[in-house]
DNA sequence: GCCAACGTTGGC
DNA sequence: GCCAACGTTGGC
């Protein structure tokens, strides 16, 4: 089983939405890297869900129910999307900003890179989020 | 709203 | 195959 932090801008798909939809399948990525993380994603694996733009943190977390397909918004056979299922929220945002200042987090593809919208998370940075989130 | 960072495109 | 130009993303 594998960890991934997803991204979503609030303006185009919010976690409110997530919430009320339950299952929406992840579709738009138009990136290499991350349609490759995509490819890697397996079901019962679980994504960090985080906010751009406005809120910039991670709300919640979402469960993957449906492996890898080809995107249906494009003919394009390069692009895939994959299923999500909402599975709960945080009991807190845990924002970027606090990231950033947390030990063992700094790697973070969210960190590092943060235009990529599909990235790995670390068993052990997982850990460490869970604890941010109880702390 | 600005701009840095990154990815992609296209001319050579 | 290189690299300049351009577009997009996302933090500030």
């Amino acid at each position: 089983m594998n960890y991934w932090l997803i991204k979503s801008d609030p303006e185009t798909y919010g976690w409110d939405e997530m919430k009320e939809d339950q299952e929406t399948f992840w579709d738009g990525v138009r990136n290499y890297q991350a349609r490759n993380f995509m490819k890697l994603m397996e079901i019962g694996d679980i994504c960090l869900f985080y906010l751009s733009n406005k809120e910039k943190a991670i709300c919640g977390e979402v469960v993957i129910s449906k492996s890898f397909y080809q995107d249906p918004t494009t003919d394009d056979d390069k692009w895939v999307a994959v299923d999500v299922k909402f599975k709960r929220t945080y009991q807190k945002l845990i924002y970027l900003k606090d990231i950033k200042e947390t030990e063992g987090l700094e790697q973070m593809h969210l960190v590092k890179n943060s235009r990529l919208s599909v990235s790995p998370v670390t068993p052990s940075e997982y850990k460490i989020i869970s604890n941010l989130e109880a702390s």
